[in-house]
DNA sequence: CTGAAAGCGCTTACAG
DNA sequence: CTGAAAGCGCTTACAG
């Protein structure tokens, strides 16, 4: 007895309404073959009764969870946040309920694939940044569920993806045009985190290659290795500037970075997009505020194309697994124009 | 159609064991009144079955969601890993889930708790770090369910927290006992955190009554602002070492942080234990292969008990709300035991 | 386009 | 201690 008031069911509403239930439920589910006149007094009598749903009668009719589990990481980015939003809005539409499962370690991963309650819990899976099939036997989930893969890659499973080695490219690319060094700020993995992503090493590789294609070296001390924090950014350019002095032109593989940064740049007196160009990666929504330039990632737009192919694999659709290659793109900011720009294309 | 092959149901197991339905449910949900022996046919059915009970029947049949929510921070820390993992020993057994909120806007907040399937979704909530009464009308939560606090604390609400205030003033006093000067690195939020906390506050607080009452004096550049990462502590550390020389007795208000401290001692040579005193806070498990001395936390136990709290509501017991208490306690390791100690008690 | 009815897989008094 | 039966609130063919 955990609820006050009795709610309202979907027979008094079809009595409300004055027709059946199965009428009601035509309704909520959108079905398209209900007049709208019938539609419209239905959808009265629902609001005057405040009536909504109930979740778990629909999954036991229906013989389906309506439910799709995201399994991601387990830290504080916006990345994520905005991930989730892009799939909760496509898959909402469909009335399709998203249940978080934070990744912390294989051994809770496997606990919950294999056991017997996801059946009932998942029709389908979305797993986040993470190509988890090399933590099981012959590389393929042990689910029989349908599973998508975002920001992440593997060739049996649909996937949807940036292209961070454009990305880094892009970035060496563009700030080879200003004078000074280049230098990069790349993310390592912490010894204890199980899973791994290649993402920064993607980004790494790119930023090397377009260095390559714009004749410039890059020498070892002017990559940086730290953890993803603003704190790592203000020690990448502390360290920078123990043996180059500016211009310098870097590129912070995350924008959180970037941001820690520019507290350090300002902290030391030094000139943003003058003595120190930067350029982020993500396009977070507060890199507008602060002038930061950067490769914005559409990340929104990923989740929702996530969720899109999912609900086609619901739909029991049977085709080969899909690749969705997204590209990062270039937003100019005071972070890199700060002074005359040195075209030299 | 999502699932391949049909699960079995109730009534195959009670065919198989050759009882009544009733009498499966009844050992399913670990009911009292079944003999020793009909417990074990139906064991044995449900086993040779591989059966697994439909949750959602039992929601709909039961008239309640048989779900704990859990709104806890969205970050990284162990310190969540391991409070989850409290909750969730104590309430699987009461055959109770756990739904992961993560705390992201307040505009989410306010939408799930105000949405109408909210109702069907939870029987309880669990708010980890949080006193989240301010964001509501009237200081309290806009549902009927039953909440508890924990690791935050609100009279109106059963509250399991922690005496940070306490951990602060242990964590001076054991630091006086050394010679030098007395450090604090303490976490800000974010400037764009709307969710606030006060467990860093209370311990710096609690700090600074224990510096007082041994007659040390803290000034402000021995205390040290950043966000909680490894790399916070590394800029700390250079950052004391700018005006203050070895040896260094420094309290991190997280292990975390305390974990950049050792690292960056390490890069510049200096000795853990003589040159830099240093005292984590959590306990968490890597610290003991660490060597890091810590004011370790029993977060499972905070879980469980707040999980206890939440399941007697959930019995509809009525009674005052309940503020339960924890103490931090002290480990001793080689990061503070490195040379002779100074006993001045 | 719509209603009556069967069915989803459980829980829970009610008898015995 | 246990079984038969009603009921939870939906979905979904099946008729019309």
């Amino acid at each position: 007895m955990t609820s006050t008031k009795r709610k309202p069911t979907i027979h008094e509403v079809a009595h409300m309404a004055g027709v059946g239930i199965g009428t009601v439920s035509r309704v909520i589910n959108n079905h398209p073959s209900v007049r709208a006149e019938t539609r419209a007094k239905v959808q009265q009598a629902m609001e005057h009764l405040g009536y909504a749903p109930n979740p778990h009668a629909r999954r036991v009719a229906g013989g389906r969870s309506y439910t799709v589990s995201v399994l991601l990481p387990f830290v504080a980015t916006e990345f994520y946040i905005r991930l989730i939003e892009g799939l909760e809005a496509t898959l909402s539409e469909e009335r399709y309920d998203l249940a978080l499962f934070p990744l912390l370690t294989p051994k809770r991963l496997e606990r919950y694939l294999r056991s017997g309650t996801l059946a009932y819990q998942t029709d389908g899976l979305i797993v986040a940044s993470y190509d988890l099939t090399e933590h099981f036997a012959g590389g393929q989930f042990p689910t029989d569920r349908p599973v998508v893969l975002v920001d992440a890659r593997n060739p049996n499973y649909d996937s949807v993806f940036m292209d961070n080695l454009l990305g880094g490219r892009l970035a060496a690319e563009y700030l080879s045009r200003f004078p000074g060094e280049l230098f990069f700020i790349t993310v390592e993995e912490d010894i204890d985190r199980v899973f791994s992503h290649t993402v920064f090493a993607e980004r790494r590789a790119g930023f090397q290659q377009g260095a390559e294609l714009a004749r410039r070296t890059v020498n070892p001390d002017q990559i940086f290795h730290t953890r993803l924090s603003a704190e790592g950014g203000r020690l990448a350019l502390q360290t920078f500037l123990r043996h180059y002095s500016p211009p310098l032109n870097i590129f912070a593989g995350a924008d959180l970075i970037a941001l820690g940064v520019m507290e350090e740049a300002e902290r030391l007196g030094l000139r943003l997009g003058q003595d120190v160009r930067l350029l982020g990666f993500d396009g977070q929504p507060w890199t507008a505020q602060y002038g930061l330039s950067t490769l914005a990632q559409p990340v929104e737009a990923m989740g929702a194309r996530a969720a899109q192919l999912l609900l086609e694999r619901l739909q029991n659709r049977r085709f080969e697994p899909r690749q969705v290659r997204f590209e990062p793109h270039l937003i100019e900011r005071p972070s890199t124009l700060g002074a005359q720009v040195i075209d030299s294309r």
